[in-house]
DNA sequence: TTTCTAACA
DNA sequence: TGTTAGGA
């Protein structure tokens, strides 16, 4: 099939579908006219794929994990043992990333909720702007 | 009409 | 990632 038709069966945009391919995600082969054409098992690919990056991983780490994914029927499962340490250290790496965000908003929390010394500097803007 | 590559307001 | 130009 070509790339239009994966993308309607995947929902997967064209755009995304090529980047895919940039990141060797995905080979399709090529028409003489250089037209992609993509295998019955691609369906598959992308949505594992899809799964993946919705799951925070990046397609680097993607596209070694991918030979061992498993399709469950529900969703993915790690084919290979040697594989969840790997999953661990993702999941780890986004914890980080949540803390990280969380200290920004408590930081954020106390300006927005902190009260001016004196609002003197505010009105004078307000008067120069409103005339 | 569909897809391709390359590039960006 | 979206979108668009200019071709095939």
């Amino acid at each position: 099939m070509r790339i239009g038709e994966l993308a309607k069966r995947t929902g997967a945009s064209e755009r995304s579908l090529r980047y895919y391919e940039a990141q060797g995600l995905l080979s399709p082969s090529r028409t003489p006219a250089g037209y992609r054409i993509y295998a019955e098992s691609d369906v598959d690919v992308v949505r594992h794929v899809q799964t993946l990056l919705a799951a925070g991983l990046n397609t680097a780490f993607i596209k070694e994990v991918l030979p061992c994914m498993v399709d469950t029927g529900e969703g993915l499962a790690p084919g290979c043992p040697e594989l969840l340490p790997h999953l661990q250290k993702e999941r780890a790496r986004i914890t980080m990333s949540i803390d990280g965000l969380a200290t920004a908003r408590t930081l954020l929390d106390g300006v927005i909720s902190a009260t001016p010394p004196d609002n003197t500097e505010y009105e004078a803007w307000v008067a120069r702007r409103t005339g």
